[in-house]
DNA sequence: CTAAATGCAAAACCTTTGCCTCAAA
DNA sequence: TTTGAGGCAAAGGTTTTGCATTTAG
C-alpha cells in the first residue's frame, strides 16, 4: 500500500467520503501552509459542492487523528500541513514565505530545558521570523 | 524617573488618559499572562467606565510601541505581558500554568539557524508544552 | 481650540454547531 | 438499515471599527 495521506486515513478506519478524499488530495498537493479558506477554495475547484463547514470538520478530524498539523503564524488563522518528519518554520517577514528546517541540537535542547524545569516535553511550537540578508 | 510602564509610555510621548493609566497599571500588576478580557475585568474593578474597546485599542498601541508583548498559546486568544528581558514560556498542559525561562544556548542557536538559512533573525516565538514529571 | 481618545453598538473575522438530508459501510 | 457525514445558515467567540462625544495637550 502506498503511503499516502489517504491510505493513512483508511488505516485509521476513518470513514471515507468523496468530500474528504478531495480535501485530503488538496492537502497532499499543497506544499505551502494553507489556511482553511485556501483549502476550501482549492477543494471547490475540484468539487464545487464542498462547503467550508466540511473543510473545518475535516481538518479537525485529521488533526485529532495526528495526520495533519495545525500551525499558527500570529495572524488570526490556523494553517495546516501534512504530519511527517518533525520540523520547524522560518517565516520571511517581508514575503510571507515559509521555510522549513530541522536542527537536532535544538530538539535536544528543548527536551533538556523542559526536564530541568521538572517537565516532560509533550509538544512545542517554534517559529523564527526573519528578513533575508542582503549582504 | 522610576522605570515603570507608565514612565516608558510618557517617554514615548504616548498621550496619557485616565483609562490608559488604569490599563497600564493593571498590566504592570499582572504577573500571569492575561488575555484582553481579563485585563478588561481587572480594569473595570478600578474604573467601571472603561470599555473593552479601549482595552483592545490600548494593548494594540502598547504592542506597536514595543512596550508590551503579545503571546499566543494556541487557544484563540491573545495574551499580553510587559516587555522586558527576553524569555520563553513553558505551558503546563494539565494546569495551564505558564513558567518563564531563558536559555542562552537556545538564543544563540536560533540566531545561527536563521543566519545559516540566509536570514537575519528579527523575531521568534517558542513555547514548550509539558507535563509535570511525577517521578 | 484642535486633534486624538473613548463608549457604544454594529460589523468583521474565523470557527463551530443544529438540523435536516444524504451517503457509506 | 443504521450510523455517521455534508450542506446550509445561524450562532459563538474574539477583535475591529464608525460615529458621536469627551478630553488631553
Amino acid at each position: 500500500m502506498s503511503d499516502t495521506l489517504l491510505s493513512r486515513c483508511l488505516a485509521k478506519n476513518i470513514r471515507m467520503t468523496s468530500q474528504r478524499q478531495i480535501i485530503i488530495q488538496v492537502i497532499e498537493e499543497s506544499d505551502d501552509h494553507p489556511d482553511v479558506d485556501q483549502l476550501y477554495l482549492r477543494s471547490v475547484e475540484l468539487d464545487n459542492t464542498i462547503s467550508i463547514a466540511t473543510v473545518y470538520r475535516t481538518v479537525k478530524l485529521l488533526e485529532e487523528a495526528g495526520l495533519i498539523e495545525r500551525l499558527e503564524f500570529g495572524d488570526g488563522r490556523s494553517r495546516y500541513e501534512e504530519a511527517g518528519e518533525h520540523h520547524e518554520h522560518l517565516v520571511d517577514i517581508e514575503t510571507g514565505e515559509v521555510h522549513e528546517f530541522y536542527n537536532e541540537e535544538l530538539e535536544t535542547l528543548k527536551t533538556e530545558i523542559a526536564r530541568e524545569m521538572g517537565y516532560d516535553l509533550i509538544d512545542h511550537r517554534l517559529e523564527l521570523y526573519g528578513k533575508k540578508r542582503k549582504s
